[in-house]
DNA sequence: CGTGTATTTGAAGTATGTCAAATATCGTGG
DNA sequence: CCACGATATTTGACATACTTCAAATACACG
């Protein structure tokens, strides 16, 4: 079941030792969501383990999930004071958050996020390009490249996401991705173990597909 | 005509008087590419005056615009050691450049950048949400919105691109923009003194199509 | 082992792309 | 200042990739 999390307690979750400081870590279940978008925004957050999908609605429930993130990666960013993103799980995570006030009292921290925000905002330059110019195929094989880094070739990637949530990450249906992994399997690129178990076959051919990845 | 500069020399614009210092001021004509996708990334910029896009290319040619620029906005990210995007001006404009290595030895210049990019970064989230979820007539409504800050209300609007250039923003052809231009005018909403001239007439209700911009 | 959810597959509809031609606009030189 | 050629925009007719709706299968959990 999914559930909402409580951005101050860190409830249902354990707590750590230091609950007033300004610093605190979270450990938080898979298919938790951290923060709302349009909430007031109090924190700015680090995933330190764990995978952490960034989510925007329509008014009419249309959905777009707008970032993938790993360890490392920052979220909770605001617009006119607001979360511009809802954030949740997609696996059990550890998260670091941090008053946003501390980025002026920290310059270790800060010049941390500023690296990590120059590798986001390019990540999202690709995947404006990914969104904006490739078909379905061209997607799918993009997206599974890019969650299975070159050092882990003829490994077995986990997805840790339905097929609604990866439609949802690139702009397609779930009956879209499906049927081009489908099309991946049939041309003989990937395997499928089971549906969320997936091998890389032909890395080559994924590379072409992707337009370089 | 459409020209290139050179990044160190800037010509064939007006040098500033500290060429060799770690920054440097650009005086830039429209239609200038600034800088190139895959180049060496030896330094980064600001945005001071004028309007300036950035954009990716595919192998086959197909071309995404994955960011409009403005003053203040930053640009010439680099992704392992190389400029990410392409960019080229839309109007004249001024801008600054620093060396790289600037952002550990001014932290003024770091904190600014900081800020920015958070902001950019909200903008890409923005994007993706248009491109993996919105149709065509609701991408050109949020695009003209998007220009058109509700200060300058009842104002005139000149679109500094093409509609091959907006095209390539929203992950649209040229035509599908044109035809969302004439259906917007045919209901109303906007009016088109030239074909790059706009002026928004039913404001909410460009809002409603947008869904909140 | 059965029940509910996720995935796959099929058939039909539609928004957008493609190709083509007409019209408008811009810049240039006479 | 006007006329011309070049470029940009609009509009039309048709093609298609993706969506929508629907049903069958596979899978996970109690």
């Amino acid at each position: 079941m999914r559930q909402n999390i409580d951005e101050r307690t860190g409830s249902p979750t354990r707590q750590p030792s230091f609950v007033e400081s300004h610093v605190q870590n979270l450990r938080v279940a898979a298919h938790v969501t951290v923060l709302h978008e349009g909430d007031p925004a109090r924190r700015i957050m680090e995933v330190v383990e764990g995978a952490v999908m960034l989510t925007k609605l329509l008014p009419d429930g249309r959905r777009q999930v707008v970032e993938l993130l790993g360890p490392g990666d920052v979220f909770g960013l605001a617009h006119d004071e607001a979360y511009a993103c809802s954030a949740e799980t997609l696996t059990p995570a550890t998260i670091t958050t941090h008053e946003r006030n501390a980025l002026e009292r920290d310059p270790a921290l800060a010049a941390r996020l500023l690296r990590r925000f120059e590798a986001q905002l390019c990540v999202m330059h690709s995947h404006a390009l990914v969104l904006g110019r490739m078909s379905a195929l061209e997607r799918v094989a993009f997206f599974l490249l890019r969650l299975m880094p070159d050092g882990m070739v003829g490994g077995t990637l986990r997805l840790a996401m339905t097929r609604q949530e990866i439609a949802d990450f690139l702009g397609l249906t779930l009956e879209t991705v499906s049927r081009a992994f489908s099309e991946l399997k049939r041309r003989g690129l990937v395997v499928l173990q089971r549906a969320d178990e997936v091998r890389i076959q032909d890395r080559s051919s994924m590379r072409r597909l992707a337009g370089a990845a």
